[in-house]
DNA sequence: TATTGTTATACTCTATAACTATA
DNA sequence: TATAGTTATAGAGTATAACAATA
């Protein structure tokens, strides 16, 4: 047997992966998540956590239906969540105005505090990773990505 | 107390997390991916195994450390998977030539010939996917999603 | 009958520590 | 001393079934 018969390999070839767009925009997300990981943690907020955070922000009085079904989470696996942001006093929940089965969601002042802080922590983390690119190519990004998945 | 007092959220309103470029590629990689599971389940393949396997079709001889370091996955965790791809008769370990600790990594012929089948449909599915884009719609994209990660 | 929120639970994925054999 | 591969195990994430209360 020669060395030719089993080579070792000394640069990893992965052109044919990253030719594919969902390899790429798995590699994309992750590399993002990444660093949010790490911003967020001195909130103590998970990238869910701020997901779910932002949009009781924007919508008060959402309810975890409208949370799951937005975010693409499982009812059961949101009771957790929502019940660890209510015992740290982040947000409270309201009787819904119409519907006795569902409770409306809404921030706390605390809670209130914590998003402005946190949402800008992420809008300075967006303005870093939007800085590789041009303005044009961060819009075109965007653009072209909500194509693929709407 | 009024309606006004605690509204109900009619529409959601996600228009912040959808400015995120973190939080489009997530979705945007889930997408595919959800759909990618779908049809790689007649090759009895998760997303993991196919990326493993393409990269030993492509890289005759790779060892597991560089499977790990190119796809990011831990050391640990591709032991189970390299094993019951090798139980499959999918691939088979050959001795590293300079290094007596490592094992490169094979497809056996069925091994060939299942990737023969999957790459097809993978290519399919990228066809599929790429043709919500032009074509130079979507050469940008995976253009800027590298620079977002690399 | 359908839906909201919930509990319990199982399964998968990911992460850490520690060991062996070899470099 | 460092690295490749492995084992055991813990934690996080995700999934289904079933229930009470309300629509």
């Amino acid at each position: 047997m020669t060395g030719k018969c089993v080579p070792a390999v000394e640069q990893v070839d992965s052109s044919y992966l990253e030719d594919l767009i969902g390899y790429n925009a798995r590699r994309a997300a992750l590399s993002v998540i990444e660093v949010f990981l790490d911003r967020m943690q001195v909130y103590n907020l998970r990238p869910v956590d701020f997901s779910v955070l932002s949009l009781i922000t924007h919508n008060p009085g959402i309810t975890s239906r409208q949370l799951c079904s937005t975010l693409g989470i499982l009812p059961p696996n949101l009771v957790g969540m929502v019940n660890a942001l209510e015992k740290r006093e982040l947000i409270m929940r309201q009787p819904h105005p119409r519907d006795g089965r569902a409770m409306g969601l809404h921030l706390t002042t605390p809670g209130q505090k914590l998003m402005r802080d946190a949402e800008r922590t992420a809008a300075e983390l967006e303005a870093e990773v939007a800085g590789r690119l041009t303005p044009t190519e961060s819009r075109t990004l965007i653009r072209l990505l909500k194509k693929i998945y709407q």
